[in-house]
DNA sequence: TGTCTATGTTGACGTCTATCGAAACAGGTG
DNA sequence: CACCTGTTTCGATAGACGTCAACATAGACA
């Protein structure tokens, strides 16, 4: 219904500062929540595999048909996969008959740095 | 008690193998299984800035009288600990009568590595 | 030595959300 | 219209989150 306005994440300037380094200071409840959401969306092997399957495909984007190989009912898939895109980790488009995923960089980016800093300083 | 074999994470051998850069290739099962343990101990706002506040603690170890005021109760605050032990993110030690917890940088390596390597090529 | 206080952990319980599959529905093609 | 792809709805099961109470462990003090 109202997917558009679930999350600001899709936006990269909502983005950037959502994040900063793990280790640079103690997060606030606001950047804890916001951050949770994307780590949380990764946080479950069927979706992992998922995003791992559109990450890893030509040219980051994937029909579904090449990705429903994950051991779950299709219905399961497309549900995993709309909350990937919730997450704001991935976008679909549809292209005639088939719906092709593709990864989201600037987020993917955000959620490195996150964590590279905090292994860089430690 | 059981701690120290709940799960083989806290060995760097067992880290490196278990993640490959996310868009390399597509992520098997029990890759994923091991993958989606870390991001999902991160997937919840108080278990994250529990561990922004050790890591970004002096010497990346901080007591659990200085990480408490996360907004809920103290045996909410160790259970949340507990999970990040057990998944190999955060160790803790006893020095007296406080207890310390400390992140653990190649688990935290390991992650930054997946995700900035999907980041790189996406 | 014995007891008392303080710090963290553990267990049990209630509540809430997530996950998954079966069936029905929308979108697009030949 | 018949067919296929993917999404949505609905309900049932399982697990996660949070608090209250009780239990270990370490130091203080008489």
């Amino acid at each position: 219904m109202s997917n558009a306005k679930v999350l600001p994440l899709l936006e990269p300037e909502a983005v950037a500062p959502c994040c900063p380094p793990l280790n640079e200071r103690p997060m606030s409840a606001d950047e804890a929540e916001v951050a949770a959401k994307m780590f949380k969306a990764l946080g479950d092997p069927v979706r992992l595999r998922l995003f791992s399957a559109v990450a890893s495909h030509e040219g980051g984007e994937a029909c579904v048909c090449d990705i429903s190989d994950v051991g779950v009912s299709q219905p399961t898939v497309s549900h995993h996969l709309k909350k990937l895109k919730e997450a704001g980790l991935l976008s679909s488009e549809r292209r005639g008959t088939w719906v092709y995923y593709r990864v989201e960089p600037s987020v993917l980016a955000a959620m490195g740095a996150l964590l590279s800093g905090a292994a860089k300083a430690a």
